[in-house]
DNA sequence: CAGGGAATCAAACGATCGTTTGAGCATACG
DNA sequence: CGTATGCTCAAACGATCGTTTGATTCCCTG
């Protein structure tokens, strides 16, 4: 673990790589403060409680993430030449960029963990917190879509959500061919997520 | 929690119910067996561990449900007339009737979870019992989609599966209106997510 | 009716969990 | 220099975990 760092800094990255490969209950704070080279009572000295660390690993990551993704969003919202697939794109590209990283490249899977979890108490904090972010992006899909009925429209903006997180939650994992650079490869990976997007919330 | 079921068959069904609530780790052996109104100790007894438990409450559900998808899937397979739809109506229709059982009801939301975890020892049981399911169906898409290359196919089945899976989780939570009856809203779903799919595998 | 294996039971096992404590250390300020 | 202040540390707290034990009850069979 990084020992330049300061202590909350390295909880927080030992945090993510933990709570992705064991979940929020399987990773442990004697296994998460050791990773980090830490004293165990560092977490509740810096954090107050295992749930707040919690909150806050989303926190570091969902500001900006959500930051990026709403000003590129402005950029395009209720212009004249907007697409589905530039609003996609904004909606896209910051999450796929923080998963190139390498820092933060394991936090779609926690993202991804949290978003099959239906537990309340993490929901709430997601919704309070970052809701207004899909309601943004949804009233944009509303305008492009006006043939769809609300029904219909959050039918397939959920399906197309799930498709996406679970597919960015895997980024990074799957072996991509020599001869390709990161960011050629993020550039596929980006225009495939689209089409499929666009694809699912078109269709007649 | 029914008394009139069998020891074993009352702790699988409340074990369903607890790890769709709060997870693997999350349920423990003292809230089910007191939610199943059985002793502490006819968990070990029945099914050796806890991890044997949750292998039994995949295997319940899933030996059934997937032979009814391969039986579905036989009938129209090779076959002329064989479409995309009917492929996926093979796929889906044996997982949404589950879902409306009212007994296995809770299933997909398990299932769901053990798709988020990336639990290695989960993930290789499933694929060990059950990974010929996909792959029949991966060779059936395969045949009806001549024109995208294998390493396209798996990203749009990957794509699909995602959002099923995602979707068939929440199936039944959210309140469908009152004038239709549970057999009309399934249809309804089904046709949904068959056409949502369909437009993820063949788009151009 | 008697015997015996299957099932259930209360109780306890050691391990591990999140959290708290109080002493010890460092650095900065008067 | 003395002393606050912020941080780290080993140690222990009570609670809960999965599992095991040995006695007891149940029920079927001979």
């Amino acid at each position: 673990m990084n020992s330049s760092a300061s202590t909350k800094e390295r909880i927080l990255t030992a945090a993510e790589l933990l709570f992705a490969q064991r979940g929020f209950d399987g990773a442990s704070l004697r296994q998460l403060t050791a990773a980090a080279g830490v004293n165990l009572a560092a977490v509740n000295y810096h954090f107050g409680s295992k749930d707040k660390l919690v909150e806050e690993v989303f926190r570091r990551r969902l500001d900006t993430l959500n930051a990026h993704r709403l000003a590129a969003l402005s950029k395009v919202a209720g212009q004249p030449g907007t697409t589905l697939e530039t609003v996609l794109d904004a909606f896209i590209r910051p999450a796929l960029a923080l998963s190139s990283d390498g820092s933060g490249s394991l936090f779609m899977r926690v993202l991804a963990r949290a978003f099959a979890e239906h537990d309340d108490h993490l929901r709430q904090f997601l919704s309070e917190n970052y809701g207004h972010v899909m309601r943004q992006f949804t009233a944009e899909f509303a305008r492009l879509l006006p043939g769809l009925s609300r029904e219909e429209l959050y039918w397939r903006i959920d399906l197309v959500t799930g498709a996406l997180t679970h597919a960015m939650s895997g980024f990074g994992m799957i072996q991509r061919k020599g001869d390709v650079s990161e960011a050629t490869h993020r550039e596929q990976t980006i225009a495939h997520l689209i089409r499929f997007a666009v694809a699912g919330l078109s269709h007649p």
